[in-house]
DNA sequence: ACAAATTATATTGTGTGCAATTTTATTTTA
DNA sequence: TAAAATAAAATTGCACACAATATAATTTGT
C-alpha cells in the first residue's frame, strides 16, 4: 500500500514501543512475582505499602494512575492473602484506608531481590536508563 | 519505613513509569479511536494491515508482541465489523490469513487524523521524542 | 509410511484496566 | 437546615493480556 499517511506506519509511532516495552518488562518480572504469589499490578501496590505503610484508595489510585475499579478487587485479594487489612476512616467513612500488615511487612524482604535480579535484564547503560527515566516522568508529567 | 531496599522504591523503578506512560498514553487515543469505532489494540492490528494488506496470525504476534490468545478474538472482532476476513491458507491449513478488506481500506483515510491529533498530546522536543524512541527499541530488541 | 515431534491457531481461566453507573457519605448553598 | 452538589468507593460490563491447555495440520525421524 502507498505511503500515503506516514503516521499511520506502526514504526513511526512513539506509543507502539511504549505499549510494547512495557508488557515485555511486566512479562520479565512474573517469574520472580510467581515466586511471591504477586501480580505485578499487586506488587506495586505493595511497593507503595512498603513506603507508606498506610494510605487510601484515591491516593494509591493517584501515586498508580489506578482508578477503584481495578483497586477494588485487587486490593481485596491482598487482603484475602493476609497482606493488607481495610477499613473506613472514622472521620470520613467515604475514605477506605488500606494498611500494611505484619505478613505484608515480612513479604517485603522477600521481594528485595526481585530489582536486582531484574537489572540484568535491561541491556541499557546507566545512562541510557537515566534518560530514559526522565523521558518517560516528562512525558507522564506533561501530558497525562 | 526505613530505607533498607531503595530498589524497592516506585521512583526509583524504571519499568513503573514506562507501564503508566503506556496506558496514558492509550487512554489519550480513546477519544479519537472511539470515533472510528476502534479500541487501541485494533487500531495498531489496523496499521499492520494497512501497511502490509495481508499477514498470518504469527507474524501479526510477531509485530505486535501479542499471542493468539489476544488475536483470535480481536480478529474475529475485526471481522464481524467487516474490516478483514480470515481464512485458511490453502498450502499449510494451520495458517490463518487476514487481509483487508475494502472497508478496511476505507477506514485508513479516516484514521489519518489520528497521529496528527496525538500529536499535540506528547509534550516532548522532536529530538526527546527521538531520544526515547531509540531507547525503547533498543530494549525491544535487547532484551525482549 | 507412520508414529512422534513440531507448529499454528483456538480455547479456557484469571487478572487487570477503564468507562459508566450506583451507592453512601460529606459539603455547599439557597 | 434541608435540598443540591460533590466526593470516595464499589459495581458492572467490556476488552484486552497472557499462561496453560487443547486441537488440528504438517514435518521429521526411523
Amino acid at each position: 500500500m502507498e505511503d500515503k499517511y506516514p503516521g499511520l506506519k506502526l514504526g513511526n509511532q512513539l506509543c507502539f514501543p511504549l505499549y510494547a516495552c512495557s508488557r515485555e518488562i511486566v512479562k520479565k518480572y512474573k517469574p520472580f512475582l510467581d515466586e511471591l504469589d504477586l501480580t505485578y499490578t499487586q506488587y506495586i501496590t505493595m511497593m507503595v505499602l512498603w513506603e507508606k505503610e498506610q494510605i487510601n484508595v484515591k491516593e494509591l489510585g493517584e501515586c498508580l494512575y489506578l482508578d477503584s475499579g481495578t483497586l477494588t478487587p485487587l486490593l481485596k485479594k491482598l487482603e484475602t492473602k493476609g497482606w493488607v487489612t481495610r477499613r473506613r476512616a472514622k472521620e470520613d467513612e467515604r475514605v477506605l484506608i488500606v494498611t500494611l500488615t505484619q505478613e505484608g511487612r515480612n513479604l517485603r524482604d522477600r521481594a528485595a531481590m526481585v530489582p536486582e535480579k531484574m537489572s540484568c535484564c535491561v541491556k541499557l547503560t546507566p545512562e541510557e536508563a537515566r534518560t530514559l527515566y526522565t523521558l518517560l516522568y516528562k512525558m507522564l508529567g506533561d501530558c497525562c
